[in-house]
Formats: structure tokens, sequence, C-alpha cells
DNA sequence: TCATGGGTCTAGAATAATTCTTATCTGAGA
DNA sequence: TCTCAGATAAGAATTATTCTAGACCCATGA
């Protein structure tokens, strides 16, 4: 598994050493949006000397190289993502956590033609959506209210 | 045009002190999107011992109220946008300049029921563009583009 | 008049995320 | 073995933002 992960950084021309190697594994495998500190924090299991500024360094080298995704949703931090096939992120506005949408669940139109009528050429687009996490399924064992539930 | 503002402010709850209403001067007209420090530079003309406290504090303050919106788009640092009707953004990837897309440029569709199938219910969501002015008419000159900016 | 108090303001300290600096280390080749 | 480019660690520096403490302003009521 190790074995993978350095044939790809060599792939792109990264040199495999053991502190990008313990970032990749760590970044490339999860599905949630980690910033810096938390990915410090999940590599130093492995390599416990390993430096903040490293992993930024580490980090930004990935993005650069295309194998991850620099993503500055949330105020304050940026984040890192792995998923580097175009799709939607979706934030919830109670925790901050950010999920993935696939590209085909939703559907975008006219994006290039409204950014032409700017004089502009899209590169890239995304939807962003925001919200949180419709209320729990009222159990039906307590305080359920009877019949059926209205959504909104 | 004070008179308005101090108006829109008071209609709000909001006490109409001459930093306020100058802050407000300024956001409220403007069609870009300023960070606190250039709504700083520019309230400056105007009161000239306002601190960057303030600023910060009225432009929360403001968000808060529904007077204007905050946005963290870009990394690095919040901006703030005066229009509150629903639009889209288009970041100018050279410069990092925000322009508005209206809402009507581009269809979005199955937004809702996207964040629902994760058991969200979307509060809100916007399409994010990033691109760059097109070329302006190659016109086959001899002279290429030089000096390619440094992204950041 | 003067004291009181609520809300606002400023300057500067504190904090958080990120970048920079510098000295040190490492490993692939000559 | 020696060399040198590239990589790393530690901590200083920078940038954006928030916090703190005291000063200020002004309406109110004794």
């Amino acid at each position: 598994m190790n074995r993978e992960i350095v044939e790809r950084l060599r792939h792109l021309g990264i040199l495999p050493s053991a502190q990008r190697v313990a970032v990749a594994k760590f970044v490339l495998q999860t599905t949630r949006h980690p910033c810096a500190e938390e990915v410090l924090a999940a590599v130093r299991e492995e390599v416990p000397m390993i430096s903040l500024a490293t992993v930024y360094n580490t980090l930004h080298l990935f993005a650069e190289k295309g194998l991850l995704r620099e993503l500055a949703l949330s105020e304050g931090k940026v984040v890192f993502d792995p998923r580097m096939d175009p799709h939607h992120h979706l934030i919830d506005e109670d925790t901050g956590a950010i999920l993935d949408l696939d590209w085909s669940a939703l559907r975008v139109e006219h994006a290039a033609e409204a950014a032409r009528a700017q004089g502009f050429e899209v590169s890239e687009y995304q939807v962003v959506l925001r919200g949180r996490r419709a209320a729990r399924r009222p159990a039906r064992s307590t305080a359920a209210p009877k019949g059926k539930r209205r959504a909104r």
C-alpha cells in the first residue's frame, strides 16, 4: 500500500520522503476535508517529529501536482480534498463539516455562457450548498407526534 | 442621502453613530466586494479616527441584521457583499476579484433534492465559478503576453 | 447641576492560520 | 568518500481577525 503511494508520487516527479508518503497516505484516503492541523495530528502517529511547516509544504506541493485540491469554503482556514473529479460541496451550517455531492446529483446549466457574458472563460465551477441536518425522524417510540410528518 | 441611511439603520434597531453611517454609506453602495481593510481605508476619508476593530464590529453587526452578507470565497480573508438577493459569484483567477452573476443568469436544478438525499435541509446555495478574462482578441500580434502573473 | 449607566469607540494586546527563514540533514550521484 | 540539491525542523514573522480595557458620549433622573 505504501508501495503504490510511493509509485504515485514518483510518477508525478515528487521525491517520496517518509513525511510525504505519510501525508499522502492520510489525505488521499480520507473522505473528510482535513485542514493542515488535522493532517499534522494524523500524520504524527506515524512520523512523530514531522513539523507543521512540512505539512503545509507537502500539501501545497501535492495540490500543485494535481494530487489534491485546496478549498477555501468556510471562513478562516483552508481544507484539502483528495477528490479531483468535479463535484459539489454541501456545508453543514451547524458543524462546519463539508460533504461531497456527486457532480451528477444536481444540474447546472448555462454556467459557461453566464461567465462568457462577463468576458470570462470559466475554468471550473461548483455549487456550494449550505444547510443543516434535517430534524431527526421522530422515533416512533415516545414523543413522536402521531400522523404524517410534514416537511418544512 | 445620509438621511436615508440613518433611517435604514434605525429601522433595523441599529444606533446610527457617525462610524456606522460612514461604513454603511460605503459598503451599501459599492459593487465590489471589499474586505475589512478596504472598508477601513475608504471610511477613513470621512471619519479619520475610526479603528479597524470598529469596522469589524460594524460589518458583523450589519451582517447579523441582514444588511449585508459575509463571503468566504477566496482564501485568507472574508469579504462583504451588499447584495442580499440570491446570486452567484464569479472569481477572477488572476486578480482575485469577485463578480456577481444574477440568479437568472444560470440555472441550477435538483439542489434541494441532492442535499435532502444526504439528510440535509438546504438554507441557501450558490454557484461559484472561477475563470479568467478571455484573451482580448489575440490579433495575431507577435508579442506573447509577457510576464505571467504568479497565482496566489 | 451632577452622578449614573448603557452603549459605542479606540488602541493595542492576543490569537489563529499560514508563510518565511535559516541552519541542518539526507541521499543520489561524481 | 565527497558534494550538493533538495527536504526538513524549529521558530520567527506575517496577516486577518478577535478580544480587552478603559475612555467617551449622551440621555435621564435626583
